[in-house]
DNA sequence: AGTTGTGAATTTATTCACAGCA
DNA sequence: TGCTGTGAATAAATTCACAACT
């Protein structure tokens, strides 16, 4: 959260950001904030604040976003396709290299210039060195093909179906329930 | 989440479940789910657990998604059509029944068998008592339409761009940053 | 015998407050 | 003077452990 709003705060003019500013920006306490950042070192000049720029760079660091990073699409349906066509993952140095579906009709047609190939050749992902996956498929696949990502190497989904995945421990999942998100908003209102 | 999972649990055999084997389910430990629950209420039998049919409609009750939710869709791009014919929110009881966008090439055609209409009148969510927004324009345009949406009475704003949006304090929003989700395996990793 | 509901204990997260430095 | 970095203080969340009940 800290990186997504240093890098929209990188256009203005300021070369420096003090730990007030940044907290107002993303409605966090000050003290959270370097609190936050201090578990990992000592980013800031006292009396000054913190170098943007610099900022960007050590938190690319430590969330291992400082080399690109290569992503296969699972599912190339509606969302899989939007997913795809976003440009908001290039912010982060993402590339959706690989995209598989299971249906004929999609398999060696292409979405951007990238082309889908068989949810069943899951496996040359190990060849291709690629960890990471977005998982888009229906809820009732969804487990089934975890299980392939998994033997293929993967080692962190992003997983958009309504269920728990069970990954073995050196795998980290993260869930998007998009439904689940809108459910709990009646509640607030 | 408890609902998630109450839901799809209750097409098993069983009508009652314990805290343990909802914990095992939900990957959460049981004293935690007693807790949560006890905030709200009493809703289990001693010696036996909770009658599933029974927790879910507690549950529904507490959510407010015991009545059917109406939602309007902003933005028919290829995230917001994904989501308008994604068959997820028919569990929480969500219909979307208005759309809106602003490119003229898309208003007055159909998704689903809802009609597109024109961003420029979301006012007249006013008099449709819809309540909740799901967000799918692009992040530069999102707050100007957000200001828009709380003139028309708005109260709930699922946002799906990558920024926070200034709201009143009546106002809820949650946002879903597909991209920085994803941001954050490669350092579990 | 088995499970809930909940005060007490523990752990974790947040905030304060200020020494130390530019 | 102004802001960071951080130990101490406070607040919140989680877990324990057990009385109460079916």
């Amino acid at each position: 959260m800290y990186f997504r709003a240093l890098v929209f705060l990188e256009k203005n003019q300021k070369d420096y950001i003090s730990s007030s500013e940044l907290a107002e920006f993303v409605h966090i306490k000050p003290p959270q904030i370097r609190k936050d950042f201090s578990y990992f070192g000592a980013f800031g000049t006292k009396g000054i604040g913190y170098d943007i720029k610099n900022l960007i760079n050590e938190i690319q660091s430590i969330l291992k976003l400082d080399s690109p990073q290569k992503a296969a699409l699972i599912g190339a349906g509606k969302l899989g396709t939007a997913l795809c066509l976003f440009p908001g993952f290039k912010a982060y140095g993402f590339e959706i290299s690989a995209i598989f579906d299971k249906d004929p009709d999609k398999i060696g047609k292409k979405i951007g210039n990238t082309t889908i190939e068989d949810v069943a050749t899951v496996d040359s992902l190990t060849q291709r060195n690629i960890k990471l996956a977005i998982l888009a498929v229906p809820a009732n696949t969804a487990q089934s093909t975890t299980a392939e990502l998994v033997q293929a190497g993967i080692t962190g989904i992003l997983n958009l179906s309504p269920c728990y995945l069970d990954v073995p421990p050196d795998v980290k999942v993260v869930t998007i329930d998009i439904a689940m998100e809108l459910g709990a908003l009646p509640y607030y209102i």
